[in-house]
RNA sequence: AGAGUCAGCGAGGUGGUUGCAGAUUUGUCCUAGAGGCAGAUUUGAGGAAAGUCCGGACUCCCGAAAGACCAGACUUGCUGGGUAAUUCCCAGUGCGAGCGAUCGCGAGGAUAGUGCCACAGAAAAAUACCGCCAAUUUAAAAGGAUGAGGGCGAAAGGAUCAGGUCGGAGGAUAAUUAUUUCCUCAAUCCUUAUCCCUCAUAAUUCAUCCCUUGAUUUGGUAAGGGUGCAAAGGUGCGGUAAGAGCGCACCAGCAGUAUCGAGAGGUACUGGCUCGGUAAACCCCGGUCGGGAGCAAGGUCGGAGGAAUUAUGGUUGGUCUUUUUCCGAUUCCGAUUUAAGGAGAACCGCAAGAGGUGUUUGGCAACAGACAUCCUAGAUAGAUAACUGCCCUCAACUCAAACUUGUUUUGAUGCGAGAACAGAAUCCGGCUUACGUCCUAACUCUCUCU
């Protein structure tokens, strides 16, 4: 399951506001930063969710890895979709640990840290 | 049949559902846009996409006006060919490895010159330390050589071997001595062409032949001397006082001539005999060369800020001159224009190319030409995934059988597995590295049969 362009966070500043301002949680493989946007009721303007994924090549240096890991996170939040506040930033960085994690885990930990 | 060498192809196939990205297209919405939403069709990783080690295309900047010479830089360096180009490819040469198919090689010059060669060694590019030989002087007398026999407590070589205590021999130290402390040596067997068998020893000899031996000085010699990467061609025979390419044969190397070849080189003959290594030391010869940055190149659009204009833009904008108004000046906001350009990684560059496939011509080949045909990823926090039907395959797993009881062979089936290395980032050509398995073609060696 991919997740839409759309919901993508996709720019530089957009990644800076939300380390510099967001909330962060922790579990042992992964790091949730959020940031709640303000959005103006007058206007009836609900901004999207975006969601971007942060993986260094400290969990490895094949880019065969790091994309599939990126694909199960993707995917675990596609399933979590309903826990996430309408118009939220999200951040998710991932551990060097996490190379050993299976989708499984992930999904677990991705619903524990958006409760 | 077995064991190998080498080249090439592929990286399970074909459908379905969901999802992601691109392109085309339809409908719809509005804020009318590079727009949102919904649908349809279609396309979507590799042989190495990797490492970024080379070579180019392409783009911009600097320089120059394209030629010659000098200087400089680089090192691509056996020969010939191929290519846009190369450190690549092909065909050969030489050397090395292999019975062979075949494989490997940074492969110009050390005889242009300069330099360096640690340690060891007598000596590191011509030196005479030892040795060998001749002669001179002097001293000594009985030795030397060969053979037979013997010795292995000495010496050399080899093999094997655990430690402690007492005692022994030698040495050192302190000390008047007694004695103290420390170190070394002595294990067994075997072999010997060396050594030893007159010196009183382990061995307690014999035969034949010769005339010498020590020292000093002078000269000859490059055969021998444990070293070293390397010792001034190698081996053998002759020769000599002793020696020496001094002479000869074969081999290695060098030079010349002839001949074959396009060339690197090959072959034959002749000659004087003959000169280590290092060029990834400087260097010589040959070759190549505008320099630099790189798609985050570069271009387009261009926000903010800047400049100029605005008699009639401002329901009376503010401030100043003026009692107030008008008029004027200045400033702010807005509008218009504009040079430059840095935000926005927006758009272009950016997917038709030194392209692929097939046939054919030339060429041993790399490759080149002609004709036909095909269009095949384009993301930018970066798309390829998940599930599943059928077919195919069976390395591992499961099950069964066989005997040669094994990491064996054969077979079967599947609620099993389909894997290894690994993900495009401007694009090509190479190289290097990683990689489970399957298929095809050619060739070599060994064995068996005809």
């Amino acid at each position: 399951m991919g997740l839409p362009k759309t919901h993508r966070l996709k720019k530089r500043q957009d990644y800076r506001a939300v380390y510099e301002q967001g909330i962060r949680r922790y579990s042992p493989h992964l790091t949730l930063i959020t940031l709640d946007r303000n959005h103006n009721q007058e206007l009836n303007d609900i901004p999207e969710i975006k969601v971007g994924i942060s993986i260094s090549k400290k969990v490895s240096k094949k880019a065969v890895i790091r994309n599939r890991i990126k694909r199960q996170i993707r995917s675990a939040i596609m399933v979590n979709w309903q826990l996430i506040a309408p118009g939220a930033q999200i951040v998710i960085v991932v551990k060097p640990k996490a190379i050993k994690c299976k989708y499984e885990h992930f999904l677990r930990e991705l619903e524990e840290l958006l409760k």
